[in-house]
DNA sequence: TGACATTATATCCGTGTGCGATATAGTTGG
DNA sequence: CCAACTATATCGCACACGGATATAATGTCA
């Protein structure tokens, strides 16, 4: 029986981590954020289609993005686009996943010292 | 130009990180890495058999783990463990994971502004 | 106008991963 | 002596990722 209020079980995936970053600062239609996706990880990730599209449909059904219906500038729109937007309870998971991915990163550079925790058994 | 280090790819599947932050203060057999696992992130991850040696299995196999011949005092020890340690590539994979999280992190609290790199296309 | 690259969304499917369930057995303690 | 705990291992389902592919509108340029 896994949490059937499945909203935002963490941790995210990697997939949608990214697509909510680069949703972060506003609205984006599905070919921007795979471009912005290639930015933000500074080439290191180059996002697909068959990802992108897969991982947003799966998020619309959890909640987490949205369609938008406002569109910008008629002249600088093009009919074929999608815009989607991060909702409320996706921004609260990203805050999370981050949190997430911060408190393990500060394990692997601290040491597990970090948790102010007496921890059992010891070395080996 | 991060290196890419061609012999394997992030992200890292996350039951392998957590395995490797277990593994990085010490050898240990799996059924202490479980344990902790669910210290190390206070509880929000239960490690179970089946993701644990599911992926030690790939982990051996990719290099990033090995098995350990030596064992503690044979006072404390019992016969049926097996006790795994990271490799020097799984070190260093676990420090590319680290960095990458952290990278991400850092976006996601700053902004773009964090990349120091002009982005094209502008916003919505 | 016709040709071609680019923009844009969408689906299919193989493969890898996570993880609950299950099996097996040695160890410890009342 | 039996129950609970420790410990390793496998199976199978469901999902996530990502390459390949399809389709079509838009932009560009000779």
């Amino acid at each position: 029986m896994t949490t059937p209020d499945s909203s935002h079980r963490l941790p995210l995936p990697v997939a949608q981590l990214h697509i909510m970053l680069a949703l972060a600062d506003g609205q984006k239609h599905g070919y921007a954020i795979m471009g912005r996706v290639e930015v933000l990880t500074e080439g290191s990730v180059t996002m697909g289609p068959g990802t992108l599209y897969g991982a947003i449909k799966r998020m619309m059904k959890a909640g987490l993005v949205e369609e938008a219906d406002e569109r910008p500038d008629p002249e600088l729109d093009d009919a074929r686009r999608r815009y989607y937007r991060l909702t409320g309870l996706g921004a609260r998971a990203l805050d999370a996943e981050v949190a997430r991915m911060e408190r393990l990163a500060r394990i692997a550079r601290t040491g597990w010292s970090a948790l102010g925790q007496t921890l059992p058994g010891g070395g080996v």
